[in-house]
DNA sequence: TGCCAGGCGGGGT
DNA sequence: ACCCCGCATGGC
């Protein structure tokens, strides 16, 4: 039973941000961890803290002894992107041919972050798979291994599987459906746990082109792995994770050939090439390829309610 | 049934 | 520096 060790305010905060909680909140979030109006935030894993933050900004942290208070509401708030001002990458992104739309209806949405090891999972179940069965991985795995924590007065909730426990029982990451996946997540919990994986805080300090380096040394984690990883655990953008979907999005928009992507969109986004990468998948709902070109091809460019999709995840019990 | 999906590494040229 | 293939799994 975790406590609660702090109560904030962030309405305030948000409000003077323009930043829409939300958006924050559901997008690519599970209906396990967001019912519509309040959302549990993973601060750490071991030993475990938990946020609950209402989309009315009213946030609650737990956490058992000897975890610090006041670093635990600066891991909240930077997690929810409220250290971040993205004012550049909507003032691009409103004369661009992928995102002006997004970035006049979705001007108030942030990338919630996550820790190093979850978001390397994360990465790796989006590998050669479709986005639909790469988040049913997800949900399964934390199904799975079954781990969770009880909050005083607010009941139970799940946590992923830490590094330890995927070693214990690596049999369960192929009954959640990760298949050949499996070995490069059994790979990144052995760095884990020997304490080899630098921490989110120095690979925000490190070069990108050498904080994706250092990760791509795990056999099985390439450049897109390593890069969305980057941008979802340390906030860092300057590297895009182009895989086939957005390279043929961008072909077309952007009018240059797959081999020409990559430089047309750092030239073009910059420091927030890989922001832009996860907005897309959120303004075109991350359809399959074909479907997506033909919501290019007809302007339709913001999410569609209905379908699962990032926006709608949360919506759905995937397992 | 067969083919593809938000990759990757290994082996060819 | 490229090109090409197989890889587990699930969905259609």
């Amino acid at each position: 039973m975790l406590r609660r060790v702090s109560e904030l305010d962030l309405s305030g905060e948000c409000q003077r941000l323009g930043v829409d909680l939300p958006k924050v909140l559901s997008v690519y979030n599970f209906h396990f961890w967001f019912n519509g109006s309040s959302a549990k935030i993973v601060l750490s894993l071991e030993p475990p803290a938990v946020a609950s933050v209402g989309i009315d900004g009213l946030a609650r942290v737990y956490a058992g002894e000897g975890l610090d208070r006041a670093e635990l509401e600066e891991r909240l708030v930077s997690v929810l992107g409220l250290r971040e001002d993205p004012a550049e990458f909507y003032r691009l992104a409103r004369s661009d041919p992928l995102l002006a739309p997004f970035a006049s209806e979705w001007a108030g949405w942030r990338l919630r972050g996550t820790g190093l090891w979850w978001a390397l999972v994360t990465a790796v179940c989006q590998q050669n798979a479709s986005f639909r069965q790469g988040w049913r991985m997800l949900a399964k795995l934390v199904n799975r291994y079954g781990r969770g924590v009880e909050l005083e007065g607010e009941g139970w909730v799940p946590l992923p599987p830490s590094p330890h426990d995927v070693l214990s029982d690596p049999g369960k990451l192929r009954e959640a459906g990760l298949g050949y996946r499996a070995d490069t997540v059994v790979r990144i919990a052995e760095r884990f746990v020997r304490g080899e994986v630098p921490d989110e805080g120095e690979l925000a300090r490190m070069e990108a082109g050498e904080a994706e380096r250092s990760l791509k040394t795990v056999r099985g984690v390439g450049s897109y792995t390593a890069r969305l990883a980057l941008a979802l655990s340390a906030r860092r953008y300057e590297l895009p994770p182009i895989d086939r979907w957005v390279r043929a999005l961008a072909s077309r928009a952007y009018g240059v050939s797959g081999g020409e992507v990559e430089s047309a969109w750092v030239n073009r986004w910059g420091r927030w090439s890989a922001l832009a990468v996860v907005a897309l998948t959120v303004a075109l709902d991350a359809a399959p390829l074909r479907e997506a070109l033909a919501r290019l091809e007809a302007g339709r460019l913001l999410p569609e309610p209905g379908k699962l999709s990032p926006s709608t995840l949360w919506s759905f019990a995937l397992c």
